[in-house]
DNA sequence: ATTACTATACTATTTGGACGGTTTTGTTTC
DNA sequence: GAAACAAAACCGTCCAAATAGTATAGTAAT
């Protein structure tokens, strides 16, 4: 697998970090360090932290729209169709991956405007469900309930008991099969 | 005259430097020169950074905490009047609230066990909500809903119009009230 | 005397990033 | 196929700037 995998090498280290220890311990030498890598040759792949912190948006936002589309174009049912997959994908995937709460981080911290490229993907879903075939009142709440758990998860404020949340998932799920 | 609004004022400033120009401006320095006091002074109030953090947090949860339980009590109708309490306060107060924003990323950066405050007071939030007379997994939703709406603003992540929130906020307060 | 500061100087440490050099890999020419 | 060269990938050191926190001497009001 070799040579284009360094650049992944060092953004998983990054998001790494970021998880374990926090966004004032990223910084260039402990992703180096962690991914294996001199200061130097991180620096020749990111010239900059806000390059890196990019680049680190940049693959989560492409990551999750991906598995977004992909997994509204394999619903069998069209209506709603996109409200599920935000749903499903949210749940199931993204959320328990540190990447994309670790690159939210940190674009929050270095830069907001490193942030577009996840608002872009996010105004596009928010069209997608609005225009769903269902009540776009709804299904806008469906999106900002599953938001609410990761988001609240992601900052450490709450966590429901797990039960709980399968409930809430179940019942989002069928609200987009009515 | 006592000035006891001494320490408010610098929490205030932290608040306002995290919120206009982002965690890594959050200097001591900083925050003394927008209080209006040296940096001597700050340090008299709070000996370090991680004890000025730990005031915002305390500060912003008891203030949360405050109102979210006036809210309640004031409430004519017992059933469901903690999950409006909930909702009005956090859409209608917190939410440009920019305290409420700058202590949780002050502390979620500088570190997480700061946070505690704000998690008791979710877990006791959880707790009422769910015990408020109405469908405990419909309550939840409510509660992730709004959450979900307030912390993706947070994040910069999206905004819906002005519009369409109201109409969540409203759909949201009826299902409150069935 | 105590509380609540101001003002300045200082230390010790960290950090981003520049820089110059080296190794690896790939391509062309003989 | 080997030599010659070029480009990409990478190393390790150096440095100026910034920062948390300490120290200290003094002020003003209660």
């Amino acid at each position: 697998m070799g040579r284009n995998s360094r650049k992944l090498d060092i953004l998983e280290a990054a998001s790494k970090i970021v998880t374990d220890r926090g966004i004032f311990n990223l910084t260039l030498e402990a992703v180096a360090e962690e991914a294996g890598i001199s200061k130097g040759g991180l620096l020749y792949h990111f010239p900059s932290k806000e390059a890196l912190v990019q680049g680190m948006v940049e693959h989560l936002a492409g990551n999750y729209r991906e598995k977004i589309s992909k997994n509204a174009k394999e619903d069998a049912e069209e209506k709603g169709k996109w409200t599920r997959s935000f749903l499903d994908v949210t749940f199931n995937q993204s959320y328990q991956n540190k990447d994309m709460n670790a690159g939210l981080l940190a674009a929050k911290a270095v830069n907001s405007d490193l942030l577009e490229p996840i608002r872009e993907a996010y105004k596009q879903w928010q069209h997608n469900i609005e225009n769903d075939g269902l009540d776009p009142v709804k299904a806008t709440i469906i999106r900002l309930a599953i938001d609410g758990m990761w988001l609240s998860e992601l900052f450490d404020i709450y966590q429901i008991e797990k039960e709980k949340k399968e409930e809430v998932y179940r019942t989002l799920m069928a609200w987009t099969e009515e």
